[in-house]
This record gives C-alpha cells, structure tokens and sequence, in this order.
DNA sequence: CATAAATTGTCAAGTTATTGTATAGATTTA
DNA sequence: TAAATCTATACAATAACTTGACAATTTATG
C-alpha cells in the first residue's frame, strides 16, 4: 500500500472539491486572495491537501454558508486555532487509497471501537482526524459516535470488556460530542430547548447526541443531562420558559416514571411542547401510551426532525 | 494578545440583521443617528460587528420591543456599560489601561455563576469568551472553574439552588473542561497516565481539571472517570502499562476503600507511580497514611507539580 | 384641542467592496 | 496521450456603503 514509507496525509484537489463542495476556482481564489488554506505542493506545482487543510476548509465553508464573509471566516478560524480553541485533527498516516473513495461509515466505526477496546488512544484519535476530514460532526454523531456507544454498552453486558475499558472508551467519545455541543455561537435568540434524563436515569448518551444535533443547528439548550427530579424540574421550567422539554429514559424504571411528569410540570406557566424518547420505549413499546406528552420516535434523528418540526410550528 | 474572544469585529451586517432581527436600513440609521453601536469598519469600509455589539443590539431592541424609544434605550444601554452593569469592557478598551487593570478572578468567578443561576447561558458564553481572551485555559482550570464547581456544590447543599440548577451548571462548566481536554497540542508520546475515581465515587470535577492541565502539558491522558472498580483497574493498567495512575476520592467511604488498592494492583507489571488525592483527604486528613503510594497534596496545581516532578524524575 | 416639531423606520439612486466563475494557454500527472 | 491542474486575467453577481428624502408616529407647544 504504502509505497514510499513517508506517506504523509495529501489530497488532490479533486477529491477536496468533491469531499467538501467547494468548487476548484473558489478553491484557487481562496488560496489567491488569503492564502487559505496554504495547501502544500507536489514537485510539479499540484496543490496537495492535508486532512487539517480539509477540517479547516469544512470549517470555513459552515461558516460562509452561515452568513460570514469569507474573509472574516478566514480570520476567525486562524485565531481560533492559535488559540487551540478549534479542534482540528492532527497530522495522521493516510494511505492514497482514500483518494478514490470515502471509507464507509461501519468500517470506520469498528476500526475506532477496535481502537479504544485495545486502549490504542493514538489510533483512535488518528481515526477521529481522518473522519473530520471527510464528514460532518452531525453525520459522525448519527453514524458513528451513537452506534459505536451502543456497541460499547452491549460489549460491556457481555462480558467481553471490562468496566475500566467501558469507561475510557465512553468518556473519550463523550469527550469528542461535548466539543462539537459547544463551539459556535448561538445564532437564535429565544426560548432554549430543556434536555433532561429521567429521574433515576444514568445513561446520558443519546440525551448528549441529541443536544449536539441541536445546538448545531442554531437552537439554543439548556442540558440538564442525568437524574433529573421532577420537583427540580419544574421549578426550572417555570423559571427559564423554555420553548420545549425533551425527557429521555433508557431503563425501564425511570420510563416508569415519566408517566408521572404532568403532576409536576401541568401547572407552570408558558406550557412548553413535552417530548419524551430512548431505548426503553422501544424495549418496552406499551410504556410509549403511557407518558403523556409526544413520543419522538426510535432514533435520533428521528426525535430531532420531530421536534424541529414541532418548534417551528409553534413559531408560526 | 488575541483578538478571538467576543471583542474581535467579525460579523457582517447580514448576519446581524439576520441575527438580531433588526433590517439593515435601520442599523445604518441607528449608526448615523446615535452612534450605535459603533460597529468596527473592514478596508472596504464594510460594517464589522463583535459578538459584544451584537449582544448590545440585542438589548437595546428588547427595550425597543417593550415600549422604550431608541434614543433612550441607546443612553441607558451607555449607562449601564459605563456602570459595569450591563456589559464588560471591551478589549480596545480594557488593553488601553495598564496590564494590571484585567479584571480580577473574583469577580469574574462571581459573575459567571450568577449567569449559571439565573439560567443566561448566553450571558454565560459570553462572559467565557472574554475571559479566555485574557487568560489561558490553565489559569481558567484553576481559578475560576475550579472554585466556581466549589461554590455550585456548597450552594446546593445549603439549598440555595435546585439540583436542576446545579446539573445545568456543572453541566456547563464540564463541557468546558472537556473542551480544553480535548483540544490543544498532540500529546507526546510514551506511556500514558490513568486518572479515575475511587470505587464508589462519583465526583469527577477535580480528576477532570487534573486531566485538563496534564493534557495541555502534553501529557498522554487516559481519563477513565467516576466510580472505577479495582478489579477491572488492575486490568486495565496490566494492559497499558502506564507511567502513573492517580486515584481521587472527594466523599470518606471510597477513600477508605483506596487504602485496599495494594491488594489488586500490586502484582500487575511496570510497577507505574500511584497517586491518591482528592477532598477527602483534606477534611479527614489521618486518611493520607492510610492509603499507600504517593499523596499529591491538598491542590489541584501542588497535585500536578508533584506527580509532574514524580514523572520527570523517572524519565531519566 | 389643534398644530408644530421631533423622532423614527423605510426607500431609492448611484457607487464601491467582496466574492464566485469563466476563459485561455502552459504544465503536470496517471 | 488524455485528463487534471496550474497561473493569470477578466467579468458578473451579490452585498454593502452613503446620502438624501419622505411618510408615519410620537411628543411638545400654543
């Protein structure tokens, strides 16, 4: 494969252009006019890439296609990344097979949980480098991130890790979406969306997934995350008015409880959209008629097209 | 210094308007007229707003929305300012005084988590930014995180806030934390070191800034987090072979179970340096000769310096 | 109460800044 | 050799700027 033992990580422009839909006289005139993103060259003058180049581009283009003058983007991200504030990944081995194709999406996720089972935290980051690259936070989240979360837990239930390893591994992606929750600024102002677990409910992972998806898209949350008590609750619904109220339960037992919430939440003021989800309503589908308040569905992906629908509704 | 905090003039009047709600025609209106506010010019002569005249923007049109006239909400927004009650100096305006004059820890400690009580995230953003244009995310770590998680844990207890209000604040502050873990230079490489909790403890806040500090001195972490079981650990440590593991017990009873560490960590291979911390040893301090290994001391930053020297002195 | 004055949002015209894209001919890569 | 990429220049399309005007509304005044 690796024909010269030095394969740094190069892309053609080609495959830049294709990878992040910026077309190849933008990407000229962006290297002309702010020498952006510096691209180094082969020995007969041939813009080559790396994977850092790609994250700052991908980053640049969410920007300008957000509003920002490509300049200013241009700016903003040099500063960010002397400030270390930007996560961009880091110069890793890629092969020239990535030349012609994406590598798909399941073979990346057992190539990382392969990674972190074998505690080969280098790799993992590698990989994480590679797939910034090529794809968004919002598809890595959905297609990666969350699958690979739930291999973690049922690799752990059975036996094959150990809770040490379950930890590392959980912690390093929690690591990576709590970065992509928090970079931006909040384009909307507004009622923010509540995320809470259930009463008694420990397993914030798809809670955190869904405010990454969120917060990406402009809408403002306020993440109150694991075991949230009904009484708490209400009391902080009442005081921030919140346009919405996701409760989400993995066991069944806190599933249980939301059956209880509108004992609690009914009398406060501004009367938020309550939607509930997670793995234990799809385990135990009669609990779904049993919680008041809207049932967001049995992805993610799902609950948040759900629930954006459902907000803009309202807003009109 | 650095201009990536809210202070730096980035956004073009679209996104402004898009933003505040407020048409363009009407911004050149208010800048003709008052003065306001005052946006920052590109060559060009474009209009340039920072993330500070926007969040002015914002205000002065809520108070235009609730009955107010422009003129005088554009004085009062002045007032305010120049009282320190609205919004903190800008940096043009704040690096005009003397290097001294930064505004100092407390305050700013006590400002963030009055925002984190009264549930202004956006408050709360802006308040990070602009202290992370000044200062480094080390001193952040230490200075204001540290004692701010301090504070929310001994407000909860006193019953000041709910236990919504504390999730949605250490929430935030630990996705900040997370951030800076993650972020930053690429670790060197070698043999990493463990950082978890003792069995039974579920307090990670000080074992997160731990990690936050060794990782951006480039110290190759593995953060396994709350409530690691022995067992598993011994594992876990026979397969890395790390430099150093230190275990951190806030709560009495899982530093009490630390004293038994020996008995399952003792035979694994590479014989790393085991480090033991945490509050509990501070209000119970006859603990500190109970537990074997090394005592990394009452601090947060006494811990890091000494497992630091511990490690640098076996390196060579 | 009626009228004058001030305040404020919006529009239009003409100009400039910023950015995307097309073309042409030379060179490199596979 | 064919396809891809390079440089350089030119041009078109937005986006934004300034200035001046004007109508709607609010406020002050006789």
């Amino acid at each position: 494969m690796d024909k010269s033992g030095s394969a740094s990580p190069l892309y053609n422009i080609g495959v830049v252009t294709r990878v992040t839909g910026v077309p190849i006289a933008t990407l000229h005139a962006w290297e002309r006019r702010y020498g952006f993103p510096d691209a180094a060259r082969s020995a007969g003058g041939h813009r080559l890439y790396s994977e850092k180049d790609i994250a700052r581009l991908r980053w640049v283009k969410s920007q300008v296609d957000s509003g920002l003058t490509v300049s200013r983007a241009v700016i903003a991200a040099r500063a960010l990344e002397a400030n270390g504030r930007l996560f961009l990944p880091n110069e890793s081995e890629a092969s020239q097979k990535s030349q012609s194709s994406r590598i798909a999406f399941p073979s990346l996720r057992e190539s990382l949980l392969d990674a972190l089972f074998h505690h080969n935290l280098p790799r993992a980051d590698q990989l994480m480098g590679e797939m910034l690259a090529f794809y968004s936070p919002e598809d890595l989240t959905l297609e990666v991130i969350g699958p690979a979360l739930n291999a973690i837990g049922e690799a752990w239930e059975q036996g094959h890790i150990t809770i040490a390893t379950e930890h590392l591994a959980t912690n390093y992606l929690r690591h990576r979406l709590l970065m992509w929750m928090v970079t931006g600024l909040t384009p909307r102002s507004g009622d923010s969306i509540v995320l809470a677990c259930a009463p008694g409910e420990l397993h914030e992972g798809s809670l955190l997934m869904l405010g990454v998806l969120l917060r990406r898209k402009g809408w403002p949350v306020a993440y109150l995350g694991q075991n949230v008590p009904f009484h708490d609750l209400a009391k902080f619904i009442d005081d921030i008015h919140p346009s919405a109220v996701v409760l989400v339960a993995i066991c069944e037992e806190p599933a249980r409880a939301l059956t209880d919430w509108p004992h609690w939440i009914n009398q406060v003021g501004g009367h938020p959209i309550i939607g509930f989800g997670g793995r234990a309503f799809i385990v135990h589908p009669e609990l779904q008629g049993m919680v008041p308040g809207v049932y967001l569905g049995t992805s993610i992906s799902e609950g948040m097209t759900n629930l954006v629908s459902l907000l803009q509704r309202i807003e009109k």
